[in-house]
DNA sequence: CAATGATCCTGTCCGC
DNA sequence: TGCGGACAGGATCATT
């Protein structure tokens, strides 16, 4: 599942292929995955890439013409450069065609993704509250004691609400917990600040290390050139029977979902 | 305000 | 071999 290192992949690489084309239209092929703005004018395109950012796991793509697109991933959606894919996809949902006779198609098995073309003016109506950048300079032990400050919540969930921290899903939170030694269902706020920390440090470490990765291909995950990414080598916990130290690994279930941990290393 | 649960969707895996 | 059912899982919405 694509999370905060496998977004910013997917955008360098959507960048860089988008910004010596035009873009001239923009095919929805599943009801719902392209969502349009009513203010919007008409036609937006053709339109060029005047910028662009991430919020979370979000991708917001700047065009001419004061227009915005977001792009969110969710679970299976992948962004196909027109080359990488030479044949059809049952599961395109949409396509963007470009100058030149090349395209970029959504993929997503799920449908779960979305891509919202919308005014620039408009997009904090289309944007979710979303939480600090874990690899903004404010992302630190004392924030993150703010943050927990008598939560009850297990750790875990905390650091998969994208209106608290954006960007962190399954993968990375559970490798970033084993890293700092923290046990997936301590109450957050019952966590001291130097645990904190090293929370807060091993969470940048990992991003970083995943994003030079360019991401983690767990499941289906696939850069714009189709190539996978390599920080699932990396993973030392997530999906396995023992931990590095030789330790037998637990699973259990956090909201919904897998949470891996080791109960001797992380307390 | 915080926490929980249902929902969306389909490929994969398991048991019979 | 084939079928049904459980499972996975991010975000959103409704409910407690």
């Amino acid at each position: 599942m694509p999370e905060l290192p496998e977004v910013q992949t997917v955008l360098d690489g959507v960048t860089e292929y988008l910004k010596d084309k035009e873009i001239r239209g923009l095919d929805c092929f599943y009801p719902g995955t392209v969502v349009k703005d009513p203010e919007l004018a008409k036609n937006p395109f053709p339109a060029r890439l005047n910028g662009h950012e991430r919020r979370g796991k979000y991708m917001i793509l700047h065009l001419s013409g004061e227009t915005s697109l977001i792009i969110h991933l969710r679970m299976t959606g992948k962004l196909v450069q027109g080359e990488a894919m030479p044949g059809k996809s049952p599961h395109e949902r949409a396509c963007f065609l470009l100058s030149g006779g090349k395209k970029l198609h959504f993929i997503d098995i799920r449908t779960f993704g979305k891509i919202v073309l919308c005014k620039t003016a408009n997009l904090g109506k289309f944007m979710p509250d979303l939480g600090i950048e874990p690899l903004s300079a404010g992302f630190t032990g004392e924030y993150l004691a703010r943050l927990f400050a008598h939560r009850k919540t297990p750790v875990k969930n905390i650091l998969m609400d994208q209106s608290k921290i954006a960007g962190l899903g399954n993968i990375y939170a559970t490798e970033i917990l084993y890293r700092s030694r923290i046990h997936p269902e301590t109450p957050a706020g019952e966590i001291s600040l130097p645990r904190l920390s090293k929370l807060a440090a091993e969470t940048k470490a990992v991003l970083k290390q995943a994003i030079a990765m360019n991401g983690t291909s767990i499941s289906d995950f696939r850069r714009v050139d189709d190539k996978s990414g390599g920080f699932q080598n990396f993973l030392q916990i997530y999906q396995k029977d023992t931990c590095p130290k030789g330790h037998e690994v637990k699973k259990i279930k956090q909201g919904g979902r897998g949470t891996f941990f080791c109960p001797v290393c992380q307390k």
